[in-house]
RNA sequence: CGGAGUGUAGCUCAGCCUGGUAGAGCACCGUCUUCGGGAGGCGGGGGCCGGAGGUUCAAAUCCUCUCACUCCGACCA
């Protein structure tokens, strides 16, 4: 993509409205605009890390065996009222009437439409268990939506919902989300730590918040120190004793939110207790057989009989994530896109636009990274060098290749991290290489 | 939902107190000189000052109402 082609509308300065950095970067970056309060567009750039997110998201929910579906935004009024949550769910619910004045809600969450598709559809124990889920957006009329798409009113959720003969059965779907959270986050660079949770007005008896530490999170959180050190990737349990241990593993420690907190048994951690903020990405519950008892979601049971399945619900915050991830990722200058999320994988700087062989060299070099199949951002604007590196930093591209013609005469450009910094100067040849590695 | 603010050019803001018909920097367009970390000169375009009503000879400025947005708190899968 040539960035003179290239819809993306950077700032050199802080919108006013914008408080916390992952908010200032996604304005000034160009990834998302403001269309009215908690509510975004996502431009081409947010676009593309959205997506990302999404796909990796999507992966570790295929790999857990889990179904992806696709349920409607707008739901009736009338399943709502079966689960008995439409008078309870307050102002945050934004209902709407359609033209035969019958009530309508745009979905914040979707356990009613999901135990209304099964019942209509699953007879048998046999067809348990089932875990179902679907990447939609959601829309909850936030009293006071801030810090851009971490707390928006309209956002992008996976949500997953698991159906079980039993509790044993049930706890291994649970289980079996639990552990693919912790890849799916790790997969993105973050150290998300499951603490115990309440599990509000959704019900059940077990909950977890998936936290990741930053300072602008907007709970306070407490844990032990050694979950810092948890090398979450190396987690692939696929069976009933694998999935058991690791989540004993991630759960024996202490590690609990704001409302949940002890302060008696942190205390006994002593210097190993860490006090911090914490962004929920995830957040997974059991509860049992509240809708599917409120809903009459029955399967025949191995005698004969109806069984009301056991059923557990799995969030991910998937555009809360993209803000996530930056504020775990960025410095003075910008955004730093952990590889597996950037929207390009290289950025290519001609430093000297209309320069022939300049212009050759980098003509070059994108047609032969792209051939390796690398998303790469070419920077042919008419501009000064200066900023060209501002805008490139500001965006974050992992890679930055710097072509200009001081670096030719001597046949080598640069390679620049955006990381750390680091700067090699390379051939063409050995560049194209290590990025293609 | 309580409390506090802000709405003036695409962005950041000044002007408002003390009414006299709108400014700066950046961005944008043209041009010249520049050219390895957001350059400089010259010229140019762009705003019914959030909206409605009122006071006044005259309102960005004073008054009333209203809308939007932001911040603190409460709330919050």
């Amino acid at each position: 993509m040539r960035l003179s082609d290239y819809f993306l509308p950077t700032l050199r300065e802080d919108p006013a409205e914008a408080q916390i950095v992952s908010h200032r970067l996604m304005l000034r970056a160009g990834l998302v605009r403001q269309a009215s309060a908690g509510i975004y567009s996502w431009l081409p750039l947010g676009l593309r890390v959205l997506r990302k997110v999404e796909q990796i998201v999507r992966e570790e929910q295929d790999a857990a065996g889990a179904q992806e579906l696709l349920m409607p935004t707008i739901q009736s009024a009338d399943l709502w009222q079966e689960s008995g949550r439409y008078d309870g769910y307050g102002k945050e619910m934004l209902r709407i009437i359609d033209r035969h004045d019958r009530e309508m809600l745009y979905g914040p969450t979707n356990e009613e439409l999901i135990t209304d598709i099964f019942r209509q559809t699953i007879r048998s124990y046999k067809d348990l268990s089932k875990i179902l889920y679907h990447i939609q957006w959601k829309f909850r009329d936030e009293v006071r939506p801030r810090f851009g798409v971490m707390r928006g009113r309209e956002f992008l959720m996976k949500d997953a919902y698991s159906f079980d003969l039993d509790y044993e059965s049930a706890r291994r779907s649970y289980n079996r989300m639990f552990v693919s959270y912790l890849r799916t986050f790790a997969r993105m660079g973050l150290q998300a730590i499951p603490m115990q949770a309440d599990t509000g007005p959704i019900g059940g008896d077990l909950s977890h918040e998936f936290i990741i530490l930053a300072d602008t999170g907007e709970s306070e959180v407490y844990c032990h120190k050694d979950y810092l050190t948890y090398d979450a990737l190396s987690e692939v349990a696929t069976d009933d004793s694998d999935l058991a241990s690791t989540v004993e593993k991630w759960t024996s420690l202490y590690a609990a939110t704001d409302e949940k907190h002890d302060a008696a048994q942190a205390g006994e951690l002593g210097e190993s207790l860490i006090s911090a903020r914490g962004i929920e990405v995830g957040h997974i519950f059991y509860f049992g057989t509240k809708y599917s008892k409120a809903m009459g979601a029955t399967v025949t049971g191995p005698d004969g009989d109806d069984l009301f399945p056991e059923m557990g619900s799995y969030g991910i915050g998937v555009s809360r994530l993209v803000g996530a991830i930056i504020e775990a990722y960025h410095d003075d200058d910008g955004i730093i896109w952990p590889d597996s999320v950037a929207p390009f994988s290289v950025g290519v700087i001609n430093l000297r636009t209309g320069d022939a062989d300049c212009d050759a060299a980098c003509e070059d070099i994108v047609q032969k990274l792209e051939a390796a199949g690398q998303d790469v951002l070419y920077d042919d604007r008419d501009e000064r060098a200066g900023a060209k590196f501002a805008k490139m930093d500001l965006i974050g591209l992992p890679w930055q290749v710097i072509v200009g013609p001081r670096g030719l005469k001597n046949g080598v450009i640069e390679l620049k991290r955006r990381a750390t910094g680091d700067r090699e100067e390379l051939s063409v040849e050995s560049a194209l290489s290590k990025l293609c590695a």
